[in-house]
DNA sequence: ACTATTTGACCGTA
DNA sequence: TACGGTCAAATAGT
């Protein structure tokens, strides 16, 4: 379904010229509001002016729409000039001055100002040509890893997309506080391999956002895996009383972005490291993160639970496969030694 | 009501 | 022009 709606260069004009007469005619009105002030000035007492300010508040917001209307139309139409060599979309049109008065005593006129909006506003959502820019192609980083697990940071999927290559669909992510603090870090997640299973995630861009999921006293937090049939979870090992189980696969964006998890490593190396070539000697050392398959092994055991070191996942093919380091993490990358936390999965 | 995810259209690039 | 990265309306979840 298309639903790509052009506004005609002669549309756009009487969108963009009723959008000026209107920001004229809020002006006038503000004007006269502040005159009105000015003049009555010694016999207004504070609720006279508690009264005036929240109408002239919004008349200043719509004087303010209707250029920024104009201006995004204007915008537009050059634009377009520019793609199909139009001689007159580009153009700046000479506005005709109307009478103030016989627009603003308009019984429809409230009715014709939201249709206005509601023109300019349909305008910039349908046409969305040049409205985004495509990331570099240079991956920053990529793991492979057997289990889907939560990395440290908050993400919100925007998107997911089958591959040429691969019959496993792969999923975009961009950092959750890319909006509020401008983090340009973002992922891809493709499962590469079906049995035993195999998660590649690569890596664009370094977070530069504060929150990071592992800062307070929170003491679990439910990690993702993708087959549903079991259970992956973290404690805090001064907190092991307090056990519970919450079903996997919830990673919501506001889960999340509520930091859940201390972690003393996180943040010193995070604001050391400033660049690729850094992170990428520092993680040498440590981020090869290899799940030794366990011949026969039980079902996790609370024993499991005291001995800190402990990270055990259940696949389908009901092999079990244990890694033994203390779970940390910087920038998605699992690191060793964190004495304040463990992990373990456990089958539902 | 509000936020996160899903989904298919849109669009840049090779 | 095909591929795949991104957007945003629709939908799901809380």
């Amino acid at each position: 379904m298309v639903n790509h709606h052009h506004y005609s260069s002669k549309e756009r004009r009487e969108i963009m010229e009723q959008e000026l007469l209107r920001g004229r005619d809020v002006a006038n009105q503000l004007l006269q509001v502040l005159v009105h002030r000015s003049n009555n000035k010694n016999n207004d007492d504070e609720q006279g002016l508690m009264l005036i300010l929240p109408f002239a508040e919004d008349l200043v917001h719509q004087v303010l729409r209707s250029f920024t209307n104009t201006l995004l139309l204007l915008n537009s139409s050059n634009n377009n000039n520019n793609h199909n060599n139009s001689n007159i979309d580009g153009a700046i049109f000479p506005i005709t001055m109307r009478d103030l008065s016989s627009s603003s005593s308009s019984p429809s006129r409230s009715q014709k100002h939201e249709d206005l909006d509601e023109a300019c506003k349909s305008f910039h959502t349908k046409n969305r040509r040049g409205r985004y820019k495509r990331k570099s192609t240079e991956p920053t980083w990529e793991r492979d890893n057997p289990i889907l697990f939560e990395d440290g940071h908050a993400w919100r999927k925007y998107g997911q997309k089958k591959t040429i290559n691969s019959k496993f669909l792969r999923s975009y992510y961009r950092c959750s506080h890319k909006y509020d603090e401008g983090c340009p870090a973002m992922k891809h997640v493709q499962r590469i391999r079906e049995n035993p299973p195999l998660y590649r995630t690569t890596y664009y861009g370094h977070h530069t956002c504060k929150n990071t999921l592992y800062n307070n006293e929170e003491s679990i937090i439910i990690l993702e895996h993708e087959s549903k049939s079991s259970m992956f979870l973290s404690f805090n090992n001064n907190n092991n009383n307090n056990k519970s189980i919450i079903p996997a696969a919830r990673s919501k964006e506001q889960q999340f972005s509520t930091p859940t998890f201390r972690s003393t490593k996180q943040e010193p190396v995070e604001t050391v490291i400033q660049d690729d070539h850094q992170s990428q000697l520092l993680y040498d050392d440590h981020h090869e993160v290899d799940f030794a398959k366990l011949s026969s092994s039980p079902s996790p055991s609370p024993s499991c639970i005291d001995d800190n070191t402990t990270t055990v996942h259940k696949f389908d093919d009901n092999s079990y496969y244990d890694c033994g380091w203390d779970l940390d993490y910087f920038d998605g990358l699992p690191c060793f030694g964190d004495q304040d936390q463990f992990l373990i999965m456990q089958e539902v």
